[in-house]
DNA sequence: AGCACGCCGACT
DNA sequence: GTCGGCGTGCTC
């Protein structure tokens, strides 16, 4: 038994955020990942801590302290997650103790009393194969398009393509981790285990879970070869002979950390891929900006399953429903069909109006909407036109961004449909299937529910104004909710895209989501901004504070080569800056803002005076 | 975070 | 004279 143990706390603090090492008494047995309690501080009170390497000798010159008792027996971590946070941790500027604070759960003690281990697996009931599998066998990281049409049972391809895929390790002896934006999407998860019979073979990492059912999940996850399936969180799960990560719609805005240290699912298990050199999945109906930039690097291969496709109409009109598509609604209705209707949620109905007569500006060369870049030009996603914006028709120059509502149209459609139900979804009271035949749906982007046997008919709505926000990721983002509402089609369903003209519309009349994303993708690149560089934040609390940090940076040579983008906020600072720069620069704030923070004047106790982000991706 | 060390004002 | 204020710095 080696007899010094580097010990870590699971704390916030850029003070405490190194190894301290400690002696292990005599006939103590530890492993990496082992929780003990041990002296700290000059009172020497004692502190609860996570092994984090065991060795002979220690750098340290001073006298060593003893660990005072073993908490758990039971591995709290890995070697290799613990070499993910010390990376994570790095490139986001942030700390490794902050990480260990969302990647070790809740301890609860009585789960650690009945820890039953998963039995092993020896075959699928169902053979099958996709083309996933066969990408896998000759790649080690892959971009993957499953079909986008399902059977209808309610149960996606890309889910039964995962659980196969993951199978295939468990026959093997190898576990697999797949990482779903929410609940909804760890549900659709749970029916394809279900299905082909590998629910006592998974384990479940979701961060609501009830506390001891999470933690024994946690412990079991390292005893046994599984089926490690759950939300962002799960990104830190240290798993036995860990084999093929998985991610689905890394796009989705659930992937993202909202709070400091601002990680993402993608960027994590991209390195957690080479320290545990795995395979790596990355999936979507429609791909994201970054995962083609990945693509583009080859350092994804990219793997379409393909399918059939329904039937798109594409009306340039500016209402919502004109005849046609309200003919085609109804007659569904009336042949009690279902119906699904996607309308823009507050957060994604902005574009921009004209301040003075408040008339929404369009492209002045195709019609679609617009958003201004950092520069104050107009850009059209739809043909690229770029320029300065012409004068409104009433002779306004002034432009803001505005919101439309979403509820009009459900009160449109209860008085033209009287006698028929609709359903309404949303984020904050989304309805996760229905088995109403015949009824009308309207939902915003990412609660469509499920209905048996697939929509027969599908209005993407706001399609104009989804793409006109004016956000750095509209379009991609729109393209992508689009998708997912497409997938809960029935084969033989129409789709309708409502006020889409241009080259947009003509890739949508393909479902051609992965050209419209690349053709964004193109066009960011040609204006420096994410993903061909990145984009980092900081803000601050107080405005004392905020000058000394902007003075402080631009003194640093590095920063001086680095674009500033102007900022609305007084109090945040954002700068973009390249891939390469990345590590050298998240040093730099780190530092920069640990230094700030212990002279500042203006700090409340417990209150952090500096967030910094080093990908915000919401700023612009 | 705690906790000790340290160097200046009003107090039994 | 000394009790105590909280600024600065360290904790294996």
């Amino acid at each position: 038994m080696p007899s010094i143990a580097a010990v870590r706390f699971a704390s916030p603090l850029p003070q405490l955020d190194r190894e301290y090492d400690y002696l292990i008494p005599e006939g103590m047995s530890l492993v990496v990942g082992s929780l003990v309690e041990v002296p700290f501080g000059s009172g020497k009170k004692a502190k609860s801590g996570v092994v984090v390497e065991l060795k002979e000798l220690s750098e340290h010159k001073g006298e060593l302290g003893s660990i005072t008792e073993v908490l758990s027996l039971h591995p709290q971590t890995s070697a290799e997650v613990l070499e993910l946070c010390k990376q994570v941790a790095q490139r986001q500027a942030s700390t490794v103790g902050e990480l260990l604070t969302s990647a070790l759960p809740k301890r609860f003690i009585r789960a650690e009393k009945n820890l039953i281990p998963i039995p092993a697996f020896e075959q699928l009931d169902s053979e099958g194969t996709s083309s996933l599998d066969e990408t896998l066998l000759a790649a080690k990281r892959v971009h993957y398009t499953p079909e986008l049409i399902s059977e209808g049972d309610g149960i996606p391809n890309w889910s039964i393509d995962f659980a196969r895929a993951a199978a295939r390790q468990l026959i093997a002896g190898r576990s697999s981790l797949i990482i779903l934006p929410d609940y909804r999407e760890v549900r659709h998860f749970e029916l394809a285990l279900e299905k082909l019979g590998l629910t006592q073979h998974s384990l479940r990492h979701v961060s609501t879970d009830t506390g001891s059912s999470r933690y024994s999940n946690h412990l079991r996850a390292q005893m046994s070869h599984a089926i490690n399936f759950g939300t962002r969180t799960a990104c830190f799960s240290a798993i036995r002979d860990l084999s093929i990560i998985m991610l689905w719609d890394d796009g989705d805005e659930s992937h993202i950390e909202q709070g400091s240290p601002y990680w993402n699912s993608r960027d994590v298990l991209l390195q957690r891929q080479q320290i545990e050199d795995t395979h790596l999945v990355i999936a979507s109906h429609s791909p994201s900006a970054e995962s083609l930039r990945l693509i583009d690097l080859n350092y994804l291969v990219a793997s379409d399953a393909n399918g059939t496709k329904p039937l798109v109409r594409i009306t340039d009109s500016f209402t919502r429903l004109d005849d046609e598509t309200f003919a085609l609604v109804s007659k569904r209705i009336s042949d009690g069909k279902p119906v699904l209707i996607q309308i823009a949620n507050l957060g994604w109905a902005s574009a921009i109006a004209c301040s003075t007569c408040k008339e929404l500006r369009k492209c002045p060369n195709c019609q679609s909407g617009v958003w201004i870049d950092p520069a104050g030009m107009y850009r059209c996603r739809s043909c690229q036109q770029s320029d300065l914006l012409p004068p409104c028709s009433c002779g306004g120059t002034n432009t803001r961004p505005v919101r439309i509502g979403a509820s009009a149209i459900a009160d449109q459609l209860r008085r033209s449909f009287p006698k028929t139900t609709i359903l309404e979804s949303n984020g904050d009271n989304p309805l996760i299937s229905t088995s109403a035949s015949g009824a009308l749906v309207v939902a915003t982007p990412g609660s469509e529910p499920d209905v048996v046997g697939g929509y027969d008919l599908i209005v993407i709505a706001d399609a104009a104004q989804m793409i006109g926000a004016p956000r750095l990721k509209a379009l991609e983002r729109a393209v992508g909710s689009w998708a997912n509402a497409i997938s809960l089609a029935s084969k033989q369903s129409l789709l309708i895209f409502v006020g889409l003209s241009g080259v947009i519309a003509d890739q949508i009349k393909e479902l051609d989501f992965k050209s419209i994303v690349s053709g964004d993708f193109q066009d960011r690149l040609s204006l420096g901004l994410p993903p061909s560089t990145r984009v980092a934040s900081v803000i601050s609390n107080n405005q004392p504070d905020f000058i000394l940090f902007k003075e402080g940076l631009e003194k640093i040579a590095i920063v001086q080569r680095l674009r500033f983008l102007p900022s609305a906020d007084k109090l945040s600072l954002i700068l973009d800056y390249q891939y390469s720069d990345g590590a050298e620069l998240a040093q730099l704030l780190r530092s920069l803002a640990n230094s700030l923070t212990a002279q500042s004047k203006h700090k409340k106790p417990g209150e952090r005076v500096y967030r910094i982000n080093m990908d915000d991706s919401k700023v612009i």
